[in-house]
DNA sequence: TTGTACGCGTTATCAC
DNA sequence: GTGATAACGCGTACAA
């Protein structure tokens, strides 16, 4: 509760010299030195963080803004972003935009709390972050694309992604390839769709069924497309999930119905969370580079910060194929199938 | 940029006047309202919130302070905190402890920038948290026994849990039951192989062996205690891992070695991670009410904040036992798998 | 209802 | 080296 003036009055000295000794910036005698110290110490003074803010404009801080603190992107995510930061002795605080339109992601946003922000977050609206923007607030936005140049967006490239995936599946001789999309009106769901199809024409295939079967991104939305496509008998061969917890929902359906994974259908997903790699099998899928993509924010927002001007606007990154064991070369013989389970392990 | 000052001066009315309108505390005039929200508009103008915060001292602003933003409890633990926090119109700001003594998580104990702050991060001194707790600022401590009324603290009862589980293997018939720790300056880990020892004793039996092997609650420190369990031979019935991670590391080293779980050997965990449910058998394990502290330990906060008195200045939550997959009763026959087993899914 | 004046706690610019 | 004093941007008594 004690205050510099408070230190000043009991040290005997007057204001901008306690402030001096503390900041460190303006040398002062080192009796004077001795009286402030003590006179922080026996008041216990602390300084006010939010005044000194107010203050000196600049406080180093950039907020984190995410749809969700508990997801599973999030972790890897800011690492990329921490390790950058505190390399330039920035702060980083996150902060959830949940809770509609007075939540703290984005008061973050609007009253400049922070000097600059990377927003992870579908919640927030385009308007607020143009506005911001806008207003100086260096931003960038992850996993959208703005067509504005008031700030830079960072997207993965999931149709070059899905391309991959789906590549994968044909080259392993599969021609009845089903999508699971995830949800109709997610601009990823329709990035990777597109993905999909360009590779099955590329081949000169067709997708297996035009029954379009939505996962809502969930693990239970995997599952029941699942027993949706087993209810409609003659399985395909192959089937990419738009994501890792729909193919790991899927892997469930398959093990209830006796459907052996990958003897009797391979199976895809995107993303490559952690829990990816512990399913069994092992799940195939399409990794994004999170952890580049938060490194990546970092880089850019702090040239923006040193005031440099945006070289692009839009950066893309591109997916890697992680092959693991839910994957099997059509009509393979147990040999094939070490080989490709071992090739996989090397990636 | 734009200040309520400019903002005043363009709607051609006086600062408080813009105050009140924006504010909405004091009833202004139509049509001044409209003066000024027409001018705020074409100012672009945004409210300071630093400003906003110092003067009003009242920041409805909760820090949570974690060592690491990206490990595998801050998820759950998070969202019972958000959960109770934005009932109650309270922000939360995450911030990491890493980074020594500069860390975000030390400015906002120092320097005021939170109503309070729920610390679950070893890497802050309990002397900082006693500075910070006697200058007036709210704090739950979390996962840290701590001696002093100026703060409460929230844990988990280690032991009891460490109990539940060793007791749990006895009484499959298990005798020869090892315990791999963790880290042994760990008060986490002496607790739990208290419990371990306890119910050991408590049905008159010895630990396994005296060898004490550490895992270094990694999961590669698993993988290798097990290795190490299979050199000298002579295996037990069963394995006590300190932690989920460890056990994971030693299901690998044991299907690597050709030893069945939970047919030759029965194991379990502590702590319930979201991989516990999917490795192959899936792990029975204690779980730790993580969303339960966070919701606690912010309820405990508020009441704090209201100016309430704490009740007590130690909470302690109870374990409970997690059955799955990988334990077996010793010398049973199929049918009894199947029915641990079963059982294990209803819980 | 509207305007004036001051305080929040700090930093920064000058004098001395 | 040290000390007045003026900002920083906003809230809010109090007076008009």
């Amino acid at each position: 509760m004690a205050t510099m003036k408070d230190v000043a009055k009991a040290a005997g000295v007057s204001l901008s010299t306690v402030s001096n000794t503390l900041s460190g910036n303006i040398h002062v005698t080192e009796a004077t030195k001795q009286r402030v110290l003590e006179a922080t110490e026996r008041l216990n003074y602390q300084k006010n963080g939010i005044a000194a803010d107010l203050k000196s404009k600049t406080m180093r801080t950039i907020a984190l803004i995410v749809d969700d603190l508990a997801g599973p992107f999030f972790s890897q995510f800011i690492q990329g972003i921490q390790r950058v930061a505190l390399d330039n002795r920035y702060d980083v605080v996150a902060c959830s935009a949940l809770g509609r339109k007075d939540s703290m992601g984005v008061k973050f946003l609007q009253e400049r709390r922070a000097s600059g922000a990377i927003v992870f977050a579908s919640d927030i609206a385009e308007d607020l972050l143009l506005d911001s923007a806008g207003r100086g607030l260096p931003i960038v936005a992850i996993d959208r694309v703005v067509a504005d140049d008031r700030l830079v967006s960072i997207t993965v490239d999931n149709t070059q992604g899905a391309y991959l995936a789906t590549e994968h599946l044909i080259q392993l001789g599969h021609t009845s390839i089903a999508y699971i999309a995830g949800s109709h009106d997610s601009l990823d769901d329709r990035q990777r769709l597109n993905g999909f199809l360009q590779a099955l024409s590329a081949y000169g295939l067709s997708p297996y069924s035009d029954l379009r079967i939505s996962g809502n991104f969930t693990e239970e939305g995997g599952y029941r497309a699942i027993k949706t496509l087993v209810a409609q008998k003659e399985l395909p061969s192959a089937v990419f999930f738009a994501n890792d917890e729909m193919a790991i929902g899927g892997l469930r359906a398959l093990a209830a119905e006796h459907i052996l994974v990958p003897d009797d259908i391979s199976v895809v997903g995107f993303d490559d969370i952690v829990l990816a790699r512990y399913v069994h099998p092992a799940l195939t899928t399409v990794r994004q580079p999170i952890y580049e993509m938060g490194a990546l924010a970092m880089n850019v927002l702090l040239s923006s910060l040193m005031g440099a001007p945006p070289k692009t606007t839009t950066y893309t990154l591109s997916c890697e194929l992680i092959q693991r064991g839910s994957c099997r070369r059509i009509g393979s013989k147990e040999s094939d199938l070490a080989r490709d389970a071992s090739s996989g392990r090397r990636s």
